[in-house]
DNA sequence: AGTGTTATTGCAACCGATCTCAGCAACCGA
DNA sequence: TCGGTTGCTGAGATCGGTTGCAATAACACT
């Protein structure tokens, strides 16, 4: 039951190790039948080999990292969910790398990773990739990234259409008869929080309307910050979209407190589609971001430029999810 | 930049790969002068030990698997936040993986831990552990269980009291002047889930109240269920505890869709002391679990039982966090 | 039968460390 | 001055596989 090395293997069956080898990674090497009669002896040992002895040898092994700012926060929790389900459907291990934010330890996982002979790692950044910092690993070279990144198209992205989104949204928003629609930012602070920021200020401008952004903040205390400015105003806006779920559950929460009622006093949307919306008092409209998809795209892309060098860049659609947090504006 | 073998190192430095070895990882065998010089050539090259290698010879590792069914229940992912933390202040590397409940799975990671010669593993389980599937592993010799387990003294728990816990709901919400308390279970087949329950059977009827179960089930709909039950009760009670905080926040959504207003109609206090409740919609009055205490202490006694083969469980004490769904009954 | 291919398998070096054993120099006491 | 420690370093086997190369077997063809 333990010290079940190839060697051992390889006398039961009465062949040399290499033999046993080959019969496991290499079948079409080996004659069908000694392979079978190989594989029955290890079968019946309960033989399985060493991925460290493998991932030493071959240099190339099956650890691909997920490098997340914070595990806690559901969107991660989801992307991590589906992503390793996508990583071993393909016969990779996925290792969740939790950074808290702090540069310094992605720096730390991308040695270990490095030095584990990860084939290729995924980024869900907290703040703008610094691609240069990437690449001083060479394997940074070999990085797919959940976020758009600035300046260089060297390395994979998956994002989902920022834009399409608040627009999703605003259309939502505008369809229940909301006129004066205000913003909060929040959490992250990456290239597509940025992203849909713009795309509000935009957005509503072109409309003929007044962008009003609550916060503007990118920690996890925006949402109440937001809800405190919306508490201030003297006319407020009748409708909140927020940068992500969290914000609006934040939001929703904090208005709460002060005997504000969504939707029927002000109607809130966030964007992620998280599962959680669906249990949250009222259930959360959202825009919905394919993270399923995300998970599954991002490690293709990771393959494909292993394969053959390229690099592409992803960009899916959102949705519109109407549940409970919306509707028309108290006249 | 790269190929740094040790070796190499060696070489630049003037001296044995094996002085260098113990440079490293036995300082004290190495002449203070020598060891100095091999550790800043070292660390001009930028180099660092290859993790496979040295485990592959050592027969064992610093990964530690955190076994979970679901990152996505906001619970685990505390958990896994906690003990990421304590066990890289400990020099481990916690390696997380996520079941989905699946006992293949389970036992498909407890092989490839073995093989990667993990000292020892965490497993927060879903439902009542099977400590004979884990003994098939030589590996399962090593298991911290994050459960209360029957009949097997064997292997080392934590565990918060859950009778104190139910107490302290209790106490809170007749302190409050509820006499008519429901319960609704749900999610996890533990035995702490149980306990909770058992718990709360006992001490309502000891107070002489009669127990009012909502629902009983153990999956993510029992929340849902719960209120439905509440809602077409002639004379429902005037506050409910769930099981745990996610259950929790699915009565209070599922109540909210009816128009019952939490605490206004009905006091809900649930089980866990998730951050996110802090964040809901009214902010969740629970029973606080110290998680990151759990971590802390789980990793503790693997290290014991390692090394003395003392076997400990750890029973941690709640606490009642008071936030906003819970108030007098109204009259 | 002789020769050229091709399919299989064995041999042995190698991946990057660790660790036991042995060698050697410095040091101690008598 | 000599045997006995003690401290430090080098040699080389080993962990559990992989893989290029050589050897042999098997088969095809003329």
């Amino acid at each position: 039951m333990s010290d079940l090395s190839i060697d051992v293997v390889a006398k039961a069956a009465g062949v040399h190790r290499s033999t046993v080898s080959r019969a496991f990674s290499r079948p079409e090497a080996v004659k069908s039948e000694t392979r079978e009669h190989i594989l029955r002896v290890a079968e019946g040992l309960g033989y399985t080999m060493s991925p460290l002895a493998q991932a030493l040898r071959r240099k190339t092994s099956t650890f691909v990292p997920l490098i997340v700012p914070d595990i806690t926060n559901p969107f991660f929790a989801e992307l991590a969910k589906t992503m390793t389900q996508a990583a071993d459907e393909r016969g990779y291990q996925l290792l969740l790398c939790v950074t808290n934010g702090d540069p310094a330890k992605t720096d730390g996982y991308f040695t270990a990773m490095q030095a584990m002979y990860a084939p290729f790692g995924i980024v869900a950044p907290s703040t703008k990739v610094d691609t240069k910092a990437l690449k001083r690993f060479d394997f940074g070279h070999k990085v797919v990234v959940i976020d758009r990144v600035e300046g260089d198209d060297t390395v994979p992205t998956v994002t989902v259409d920022s834009r399409r989104g608040i627009m999703l949204a605003l259309d939502h928003l505008h369809g229940l008869g909301h006129t004066s629609i205000g913003y909060v930012s929040g959490i992250a602070g990456t290239h597509t929080a940025q992203d849909r920021m713009d795309a509000y200020l935009e957005m509503t401008a072109q409309s003929g309307g007044t962008p009003i952004v609550l916060d503007s903040g990118s920690d996890l205390d925006a949402g109440t910050r937001g809800a405190e400015h919306f508490l201030q105003m003297g006319n407020p806006p009748t409708a909140i979209i927020a940068a992500n779920d969290m914000v609006a559950f934040a939001v929703i929460s904090a208005l709460g407190r002060s005997g504000v009622r969504v939707p029927d006093d002000v109607s809130v949307i966030g964007f992620d589609g998280l599962a959680l919306g669906a249990r949250f008092n009222p259930a959360l409209t959202t825009i919905r971001q394919p993270i399923a998809d995300m998970g599954h795209i991002a490690i293709e892309l990771a393959e494909k430029q292993n394969a053959d060098g390229s690099v592409d860049h992803i960009v899916l659609e959102p949705e519109l999810l109407v549940r409970g947090s919306t509707s028309e504006p108290r006249k």
